[in-house]
DNA sequence: CTAGGCCATGTTCACGTGAACATGTCGAGT
DNA sequence: ACTCGACATGTTCACGTGAACATGGCCTAG
């Protein structure tokens, strides 16, 4: 024996104590100490405490990975999401972690590169087998029901209502949404409303499209041809540039609020008032929307709510050990007024 | 032996094919098919073909808790973020997420209730031994260098400029940024640049503020004393009720384009022209900066960058298994001129 | 022709935990 | 006083995996 600093193995060392460490020191067996880990009640408060002085000592925390193996859960649910940096993404994703968080759960987040079928399929099997005890889908796009390869049994929720039938949904109310605020801008005079749309292969987007549709066919309006955006503020400038130009364009309903504000910044430009020639209304409600020029009105989605309620369908799910194949959930979807709609200017 | 479909007993059900099962399927040892799944070398293409096939058969995939608890490694980062539906925040994790998949490593988020160094603690706590390989923090506020009560061992970045020294860290160069807006404004030829600062508990706001304040003194420039806000668009509006009603404000430096956002709303509502009567910059260069109006000008944040360099330098210590105590990666936050500067007013 | 070695594959074992079962102690009821 | 049982604590074992070591067949060099 030489010098005890053995340099010739690298040691892999052990991260932390082991729960037969921490038996050890307080001189209890292992199964006690595991007693104490999980809130057994038939332990002498005398020896708890104990073992919990020698936790502390030795800076014990259970090892997740042999939790997980022997019992079969992680306490950990799985988020799939396609672009996290949209407000809608983030402030649902944070509602999650939150909601989670209260439970005692983790969450492992997987943005997928795109939200093709492909993609999702891949990154459910990144997370697959007992490496997440459920999955929220918060964006599935162009995935359809049916092609979602799941690994079988694990719990599922989805922010999506194409999915209604097939998993369980929680979403906000598109439809009547998207009429109202149709229907505030017929009521304030306009003789039709123009659509600043969403992408087509978004089921949202397609939601609100064909509740605006819908809306202005039943008031026996003209239905002019919608304005194609991808939701981004950028897409919604390139619109407003065409639709300024057009004198006929009194009133727009824009799919979501980014894209409003790229319309209301073409409209800023092109010398059309807002809400005096033009009246515009978005949604979303993003926390800017009460800020912009003129502060927007627009269709409220509760995005904490939505996490919310994603996380308890999932974890209902998870304990009660079935799946709620037809159970959704929809959460109101207001019209907030504020001051981007006037009646239309007189002619 | 009655009827097989037994319901005396509940079963819980595995819920995936064990590595053995497939062994078996295949007609080879265990260890063969951990070869494949490892992509050993060793493995003859025929024998290789044929426990591929079993694992598509029966839709094996490796337990990633039985695998953890072998290798002592999740392939798992945490990323512990406070408000994570900030612009700044959601892209920066939107960014971790990603490098993290090309790297083959999952994200567990954490939410912290609250930046304080409790919260913290205990988000650690939650992810500690071997939940994860290694941690970003995002956001530690009121968290000092010296309180954050890490696990031993694990490796840590931190997007926050302040742990220099404790950790390593990666951030945009908010001095520079901050006096190239200050300068701009200056060069414009205001008399000086008030202040819309960040919450006092903040580093970056700190870092902001103090650059604000050095410029205008190298200047030799009156140091009006700073509003105080909370990143809020809301808080940008209230302070900017306050800074519309003196006329000799000519030049708001805000320190983020939400407060900006609400600086604009509250300006636009008292009737001062931006930029003819009020020049207004701000920071971060949200998506919606370019689409305000007057479109923003402001101090570019590239949180893509700061999230990929995060990763980077995270996974670095986690394979050298070692810490980068002093590493720190500055990211320049160049300014982006557009339409809401102008020179002041004349007089 | 044979020894040595290389390579594909198999066998054994431990990682840390918690369920199931086992043991031991002490108090109450007869 | 004895038995039963409630309760605190201990012992054994398997969860699924991959590292270390073992085996055996075949090719090549002498």
């Amino acid at each position: 024996m030489s010098v005890p600093t053995s340099n010739s193995v690298p040691a892999p060392r052990r991260a932390g104590a082991s729960i037969s460490d921490v038996a050890r020191l307080a001189g209890v067996s292992a199964q006690t100490v595991s007693r104490v880990s999980n809130e057994s009640e038939n332990v002498l408060p005398s020896t708890r405490q104990r073992v919990l002085d020698a936790m502390e000592q030795l800076g014990y925390a259970p090892n997740r990975a042999a939790r997980a193996l022997r019992t079969g859960s992680f306490a950990a649910i799985g988020v799939v999401v396609h672009r996290l940096a949209r407000t809608g993404e983030s402030s649902t994703v944070d509602a999650i972690v939150d909601a989670a968080r209260r439970e005692g759960y983790t969450v492992n987040l997987v943005d997928v590169a795109s939200p093709s079928s492909d993609d999702v399929t891949a990154a459910l099997q990144r997370l697959s087998n007992q490496s997440v005890d459920g999955l929220v889908i918060v964006r599935a796009e162009t995935t359809t029901p049916t092609s979602l390869a799941l690994p079988a049994r694990t719990p599922v929720v989805v922010a999506d209502s194409r999915f209604i039938g097939h998993h369980p949904a929680v979403g906000a109310d598109q439809v009547t949404g998207a009429s109202q605020a149709v229907e505030h801008l017929l009521g304030l005079g306009h003789a039709t409303v123009h659509l600043l749309a969403g992408p087509v292969e978004s089921g949202p987007a397609q939601l609100r499209a064909q509740a605006w549709r819908t809306t202005l066919e039943r008031a026996g309006r003209r239905v002019p041809a919608p304005v194609q955006g991808d939701w981004s503020a950028q897409s919604g400038y390139e619109a407003g540039r065409v639709l300024a130009l057009d004198p006929e364009v009194t009133a727009v309903f824009s799919a979501n609020d980014e894209m409003a504000t790229g319309l209301l910044h073409a409209l800023h430009e092109a010398g059309r008032r807002v809400p005096q020639d033009v009246s515009v209304v978005g949604f979303d409600d993003i926390p800017l929307a009460s800020h912009l020029w003129p502060p927007l009105t627009t269709v409220r989605q509760d995005f904490t709510r939505v996490g919310e309620e994603l996380v308890r369908l999932l974890l209902e799910q998870i304990r009660s050990r079935s799946a709620f194949v037809d159970r959704n959930v929809v959460v109101p979807a207001p019209l907030i007024e504020r001051a981007s709609t006037a009646p239309p200017p007189p002619r």
